[in-house]
DNA sequence: AATAAGTGTTACACTTACTGTAACAATTAT
DNA sequence: ATAATTGTTACAGTAAGTGTAACACTTATT
């Protein structure tokens, strides 16, 4: 799943659970989402473990929000699901004199994709699940 | 390649390039750069067709800048090379019910990540091929 | 005309990554 | 005990990316 898809389909189950106070199995969300159960279980699991969700195991488990729908940023949604940034730079280490020319575009690219990454991150900071949930009624 | 990568990459050979006027042909610009010469072809083929640079054929070929390096933007160079968009939604279609809460969060990631790219684009519309030069002198 | 040096593109084997599903240990209410 | 549930691992199957070679086409030189 690329990473905007894990954070479109979070969404969908964040929005699933917030319409109701009672656990859900991963089951009834990932019907509603369309998608596998066990694939949903890894991207709950996730949300999980950045105290988005919480999850009971056993019987009447299930899932359900750790937090109100208005404490819920999206860039927290973001960074929980996923490690790798949208922008990154696979340097190409071959070839890289000390101070070379290569090696200052390298760098020149490390530092323009942050500023990038910090943009994009400010802006997911500002969207919270309310303000998602309302949008779109 | 990732997209920075490739970005990197023909920036780099750009640079090469603007160094001297006269046409230097793949296997020369691929050793400075580090990667393989045929895989540059294609880079440079592309920017090319784009009108970044110029490719001559034949005994004395090679390519050489189309334009000089202030009006190289970074944004020609990354449109250029990479079609799929940096944030694109894979959206699922199984599911969705028309004017469903799915279909909705759907379009909502849509604008969104559109935003995203326009932010992106505009900022390296600033950048040039010679600002990036002179940074890293 | 023949040759040598280029680009541009295609093909292909190889490897890597992704995908979807199933399985199962661990957990918990009944 | 039993049934329902999460969390994680494993695995086969598929898709995607990689690097290289090959070759048609082009052009300057001799």
């Amino acid at each position: 799943m690329s990473a905007s898809t894990k954070l479109s389909t979070s969404v969908k189950a964040l929005s699933f659970l917030a319409k109701d106070v009672k656990p859900k199995n991963s089951t009834e969300i990932a019907t509603s989402v369309g998608i596998n159960a066990s694939k949903l279980r890894k991207l709950l699991s996730m949300l999980g473990k950045a105290g988005i969700v919480k999850s009971d195991s056993g019987a009447l488990g299930g899932f359900s929000l750790a937090k109100n729908p208005e404490d819920i940023h999206l860039q927290e949604i973001y960074c929980a699901i996923e490690d790798r940034k949208a922008f990154y730079l696979n340097v190409n280490t071959d070839n890289l004199e000390e101070n070379g020319t290569s090696e200052k575009i390298n760098y020149f690219f490390l530092d323009l994709f942050s500023q990038i990454q910090v943009e994009i991150e400010n802006k997911m900071t500002v969207i919270t699940l309310k303000s998602i949930m309302e949008k779109i009624k």
